[in-house]
DNA sequence: AGCATACGTCAGTCTTGTTGACATTCCAAG
DNA sequence: CTTGGAATGTCAACAAGACTGACGTATGCT
């Protein structure tokens, strides 16, 4: 793609020059891309009685399992009232288990049960099968530079917190 | 980044491995960078009675002026009820003109007045900002591969729209 | 003349975000 | 030990922004 045409960006002394227009086109990309990032997972959940934010505290409940109430909320930035929403009702329909904390029993510690893994597998598989074809697409290197440039988007907490993550599953 | 350690996917005969981790780290940073990236635009709309939906809006009229109610409809992806809604109060507001179509009167053309503008200026300018430093942070190669990457994650339709846009202002 | 298209609007619903108020639990200072 | 503040989680009410469905109007095309 526009490999004969003058290129996106040079480095100059170590200074790299941008365009409005190539930032623009990036602002684009990226609100077009999470269009398509979230289509399938979407599509699946609206035959449910759930929606995207189901789909956030599934994945991040099953990445991070026995989190609290309060580490989620910081990783998903909503308020404590909208997650209590969306995990009562996973909750109330088996999918979520919720255990009061030994330590500190004002803390819930989160789990999937069976079902709740079951849902994960089925949403993550649509969700991968998309990321999985992207990257072969656009191959290894730009897969590097892909994620190199949304780290360097994030706020910084968010940052950490993807960091975290990310190390914690070696 | 992840520099000394195990490549992050590697090719093989043209063939290109990931691993269900990488791609959950692809899923992951996708996610955290969405909401960096419109965390700027969105603190400053939090301030008026504007949302997201107007500034998506605002966004394309200014990218494509006299683009009909038609064409926004596929480009943003929603009803028109939904699109006509967030029109009517930027009309009002007289920050969007709205003028009847020459050859054909049915359609309606759609123009950013002066403050419309000026209101588009100042959310992308902070957009591009945070998309700026991003770029620089990461460099022009990864820059390329994160163009290639969301270009591949597209729905096939949302990636024609996205390339006569971006062909359109060279 | 008749059907299709483009647009606007009214009404109602759903998801998901928000604030505010409140209950429970923990902990530390008096 | 008690008590008050902080942390955690729940309930209730509301708003934004998406959706569907139905309908009306003006226009275009055959």
């Amino acid at each position: 793609m526009a490999e004969g045409q003058a290129p996106a960006s040079y480095r100059n002394e170590n200074l790299l020059f941008l365009t409005d227009e190539q930032l623009r086109q990036g602002i684009e990309a990226m609100f077009f891309a999470y269009r398509g990032f979230t289509a399938d997972p979407d599509r699946i959940l609206s035959d449910m009685a759930y929606g995207r934010a189901h789909h956030r505290a599934v994945h991040f409940i099953n990445r991070a399992p026995g989190t609290t109430v309060n580490n989620l909320l910081n990783i998903l930035g909503v308020t404590k009232q909208s997650l209590n929403r969306v995990l009562r009702t996973l909750i109330e329909d088996g999918l979520v288990e919720s255990r009061v904390g030994k330590a500190d029993k004002r803390e819930r510690h989160l789990y999937l049960t069976e079902e709740g893994r079951a849902l994960e597998q089925t949403l993550s598989d649509a969700q991968r099968a998309r990321m999985r074809m992207a990257f072969r697409d656009a191959g290894p290197d730009a897969v590097a530079g892909f994620r190199r440039v949304l780290e360097a988007m994030m706020d910084k907490e968010m940052r950490f917190a993807y960091t975290r993550l990310k190390d914690n599953t070696p």
